[in-house]
DNA sequence: ACCTGAACACCGTTCAAGT
DNA sequence: ACCTGAACACCGTTCAAGT
């Protein structure tokens, strides 16, 4: 989270001009990321950052997409997991603590595109987990069940940050694609897609946020209603 | 979905060599990707193999977001949409749609993560679309509400092939970023994450097609419990 | 008017060679 | 033993200049 103390003052010159360990890496990147977004994190410009060549960081990350994974931990710090421990209706308390963690993820996209493939595997994401496991289970729900769950609604919240990603740089390209999916759909033929075009646009509406909503709640409520196929532990009896 | 006619038997030479217009070039798209594998298919790549040069290809094509679209547009045309109109359970036969369509994602997992940013909007696109929404009228599911279900349905099949973009070359990349993970639930302290502690590796288990089974149901399930919010039809009375 | 060669401004990753 | 300069093998996108 950036909150890491300071390596050491260092001499003088910039802003610390962190030493070269795993922390500091991760810690520039961030920085970095703050300034010039995402796309601007890449091995080279982080090592020319760092005053080196891109061959060092090797040495402390295995690849782009660890690098970003790390990234996306520290982030995680700033998510609020205050609601878990509150009082109150325990959906409640966990639609905050999701929506808490999409906050983090729609100021940067991108990092929530990466995030679907290379998983964080940190402090902070652990955390995030322990938080929503112990909701879950406050709302009865069985632990086999929940952490199947808890897989669900995270990957929820990432893939809908991560439909953001477009036109993180450049606007213009993500506005052409959604008015060509708007034009596909007002342009269909009532007899060959009868449900579409009685749907309209209905199908793009709603603000962001209230379908965001929904989706919390249907996997909540689908949860709940939904019991894991076959625990496959030593003593349930099967019933094929 | 390569299933064009061959524009046309070409003189001789290799199979065809289609002409430069948009179909073209996302029928080359298309069968580069099958040869090679979706990281070849770049506009450099494409063009060399069209006998151009790269810049030739902006003429008919926006950017490669919308070249990976029209790509995974082409290849929607294998989902098998056939349940939609068959008879039996409308929900298992709107899972085996769902099905259908992560199959072919599976094939082409670094298409799943394009399609999340950037949607498909053609024709093959829409058909299952009409599918799908026909699918959740029969089960009874109001218009409004299916309108947001199917994009909550297509996203959740669409990440989870997403998920398995790691390593699509290089399979060690995955398996290190997936170790780590387990490693790290493996090693949670027991009070600080005793849920986490708790669970073990069950966080991590079941074969991958019991859990995409168990989130069709969740969300079906959810779907059914979960009205939308506040359809802001005209004749709704604000509740604000 | 339409097309494109060549250039601009970058990438990730590896490895031989230095300290 | 540890680190890294330099190289390899690529990218997307634009635009001035040609036909």
């Amino acid at each position: 989270m950036t909150a890491h103390p300071t390596p050491r003052p260092s001499r003088r010159e910039r802003p610390a001009k962190p030493a070269l360990t795993r922390d500091g890496i991760v810690e520039t990147a961030v920085a970095l990321m703050r300034a010039e977004g995402l796309q601007r994190v890449t091995m080279r410009r982080l090592a020319q950052e760092l005053d080196t060549g891109p061959a060092s960081l090797y040495v402390y990350v295995r690849n782009t997409a660890e690098l970003h994974a790390a990234v996306l931990d520290d982030l995680l710090g700033a998510v609020d997991l205050s609601p878990a421990k509150a009082s109150g209706d325990w959906r409640d308390r966990l639609v905050r603590v999701l929506d808490s963690y999409t906050d983090v993820l729609f100021e940067h996209p991108g990092l929530a595109r990466s995030a679907l493939v290379a998983r964080p595997s940190g402090e902070r994401y652990l955390n995030l987990l322990e938080a929503l496991l112990s909701l879950l289970s406050e709302g009865g729900v069985p632990d086999a069940r929940a952490a199947w769950a808890v897989d669900l609604l995270l990957q929820f919240a990432t893939a809908t940050a991560a439909e953001h990603a477009a036109g993180e740089k450049d606007p213009t390209d993500a506005e052409g694609e959604w008015a060509e999916l708007a034009a596909a759909l007002r342009g269909v033929s009532e007899h060959r897609h009868p449900h579409i075009a009685a749907l309209g646009t209905e199908l793009l509406s709603g603000p962001g946020e209230a379908r965001l909503n929904w989706g919390f709640h249907v996997l909540i409520n689908g949860v709940l209603h939904t019991p894991r196929p076959e625990a496959p532990g030593p003593d349930t009896p099967e019933t094929s």
